[in-house]
DNA sequence: ACGATTGATTTTGTACACAATATGCGTCAA
DNA sequence: TTGACGCATATTGTGTACAAAATCAATCGT
């Protein structure tokens, strides 16, 4: 140390940056991760604030970590920046919404099309095991882990296509699906993904049936789309928010829920 | 050096942050917009280092701005942000530079078969004069301005069509194609967007013909794809960088090409 | 009593300072 | 002469302090 630091008064850092064992991967990382999880699980809905140093205290990192992981949910459409006026997760208008399934099908159609062709056996033997963990998470009640691994298999698809840009594409697209399930899913119905539909798609896609593979995914995302209700043009959330009725705290503020 | 003359006065801080005048635009945004339209013209090539403070020093802004600006040219894939040794210009590799087009030519069909249907005269109208502009733009050897033109084009055409995460999704897309020409065009071409085309698409979609629109959209797509020579296996920007005659810098990395 | 206004508090935006890392250069030994 | 090592410089990463803006609440005027 060839100077005297004479200043240290107060370092209440939660961990000392000298610390060599903590600094390989960056803190901001992590948040991004964890607001990232947090909001496809639904345990963040739509129009939720997220306030700075909140969350900075929560995850103990500094308000530049959780500004930067802003940047990367923003970037990804998971929230919204509103200048000088804080993050809130996003909430996706219904227009946006339908034009978010339009698209997928369109892409997924073109992925599952180019997947089926030039699909490998060991490729598939992956797809059904993933098909088998999200079908015993179904059975088991394990509605989150079966969400997650819903999720998952959209993603293992678009990976194994071999597209990249698709892939980073199809990223996006399923990530902020989950959003709209939460912002206008019928309460009648539960179901994210029909798991049969699943299993139907990779058997098309083993068989080399491209053009079965296409029409059972297209299928599949109208299914999942017909079963939110944003027909009428009072959609669930906006209600729930609109009257405070959120189901997490009645001491909220009445027209947005905290972090 | 084709751009960023680093080295403007050593104007210490160009602006006080108490003067009022200057707050109401993030200054973020400037140096965004500045280096997206100086990747786009082709200004600034791909693997052109980014530092921090001289770009700083050269709009006027402090750190903190260039590095807002960084974070959302790498969301929309312009750049490339290596950890603890800065940003550079992306160069998109010869495999992603097949998947944009591949996957353009799947969004953008999609996108004239929708607009072919829907289009509304008013909307013909404009799409006309922006193809006459283009024209005038190249027959007058302007180039950069026709080049501009050609990508504005394939914008406008994505945000007519209606479906708001496609147009962004595309805009992202059509982004990055100057970058992957910059990096793999044919010395031997240099029209990027041939006009013709864009008329002939034009009017397609003026007669509600989608099938047609959406053959001549791919085509399009082709044809601007086959001017590049990444068939081969040293395309002209390794080959260049291996041997330091990039026409920038001789104090690149001499050896590698890819990230 | 109700609505608008103003002041106090909270929350976000930004510049800056310092630390950590990478880079380049000169030196030394084989 | 060549390669490696280590020091000096340059560049990026991050925490913190301060400023600006918005929010909330209480007060005042009508």
């Amino acid at each position: 140390m060839p100077a005297l630091r004479a200043k240290a008064p107060k370092v209440p850092q939660a961990v000392s940056r000298t610390d060599p064992t903590i600094a390989p991967v960056p803190s901001s990382e992590s948040v991004y991760e964890r607001i990232r999880e947090a909001i496809l699980d639904h345990r963040l809905s739509p129009r939720t604030k997220l306030k700075e140093v909140a969350l900075a205290e929560l995850f103990g990192v500094t308000r530049s970590a959780v500004r930067h992981a802003f940047a990367r949910l923003h970037a990804m459409k998971l929230i919204e920046l509103r200048p000088n006026r804080g993050a809130i997760v996003a909430s996706p208008s219904i227009a946006e919404s339908r034009d978010l399934f339009a698209a997928r099908r369109t892409i997924e159609g073109a992925i599952v099309d180019k997947l089926a062709r030039e699909v490998s056996t060991q490729q598939v033997k992956e797809l059904r095991k993933m098909v088998q963990r999200e079908d015993h998470a179904y059975r088991h009640g394990e509605m989150r882990e079966g969400l997650k691994l819903s999720v998952d298999f959209h993603r293992v698809i678009a990976t194994m296509a071999g597209n990249t840009v698709f892939a980073e594409v199809l990223d996006q697209m399923v990530s902020r699906t989950p959003l709209v399930v939460a912002a206008y899913r019928d309460a009648t119905r539960t179901n994210a993904c029909a798991n049969r539909e699943h299993a139907d798609l990779v058997d098309a896609i083993a068989a080399h049936d491209a053009d079965a593979a296409v029409r059972i995914m297209k299928c599949h995302l109208c299914s999942l789309e017909s079963q939110l209700n944003f027909a009428d043009d009072t959609p669930a959330n906006e209600l729930a928010n609109i009257f405070g009725l959120d189901a997490r705290s009645s001491k909220m503020p009445p027209r947005r829920s905290q972090v």
